[in-house]
DNA sequence: CCAATTGTTCAATAACTTTTGAACTAAGGA
DNA sequence: TCCTTAGTTCAAAAGTTATTGAACAATTGG
């Protein structure tokens, strides 16, 4: 019932990086960012994808170490890993949800722009 | 004579994420950032792979607006664009350097431990 | 129980990336 | 001029990633 997550040391640092080189999963993680902790379900990605597109890039996005998934009932609650990124690699997160949340090149859920929390 | 490099203001998140994302590649600019600026040619990363290899990387460093390739005779002097990232994407190379300056899973330059400057 | 909702898995395909060797260009030194 | 050094380019092969639709599982509500 729960799903697979790494341990706060064993998120590697190349595999982070490359998860995040991808424009959907780059508009995923700033819009986790831009809420704060609330976790949010699959479903409210979709502007990004088709349904099973997006579960490929939230499986990218777990497995790397990047978000934790919860399973609640029918839903994946989902919240990123902030406080283990940032004990594994200082600063990076921070800098990377900073840069990305003025960058009009990627796509946005909802289509409007974010306020988004670095 | 000169090679094409992007400009500051046309350096993309994504692609330099993904570029960042391949080992190899981590590996030259973890040795760049410990150089501390000194411009290298490409035969100093032999350890790292075939010349007809880190040709290509090079070129993927440099096309994203990782590094600056000046044509000194036949060599290719290197540099990180420490300066030009650092304006684009305030704190992120620091925290990618710092993050790979002690990761023992990225090859190295010369088989020894590495003092890298973030 | 039945239907709707949420999300995964699978197989196929398309697209891209990495790696290689051979051939090449360009500069520099003997 | 000839040889060496430095690096690129090309085409092929191998591997990886992204995207899709159809089928599937699991939970919830009526």
């Amino acid at each position: 019932m729960t799903l697979p997550h790494p341990n706060t040391d064993q998120i590697s640092l190349p595999i982070v990086l490359g998860v995040l080189g991808d424009p959907t999963r780059l508009a995923i993680v700033r819009y986790l960012a831009s809420k704060q902790g609330v976790p949010l379900n699959c479903s409210q990605f979709l502007d990004l994808g088709s349904k099973t597109n997006l579960s490929y890039h939230l499986a990218k996005l777990r497995e790397a170490g990047v978000t934790r998934a919860e399973v609640v009932g029918t839903n994946r609650m989902i919240t990123l890993r902030r406080a283990d990124l940032d004990a594994r690699f200082p600063g990076l997160l921070d800098s990377v949800i900073a840069a990305a949340g003025d960058d009009p090149a990627l796509p946005a859920v909802g289509g409007h722009d974010l306020e988004v929390s670095a």
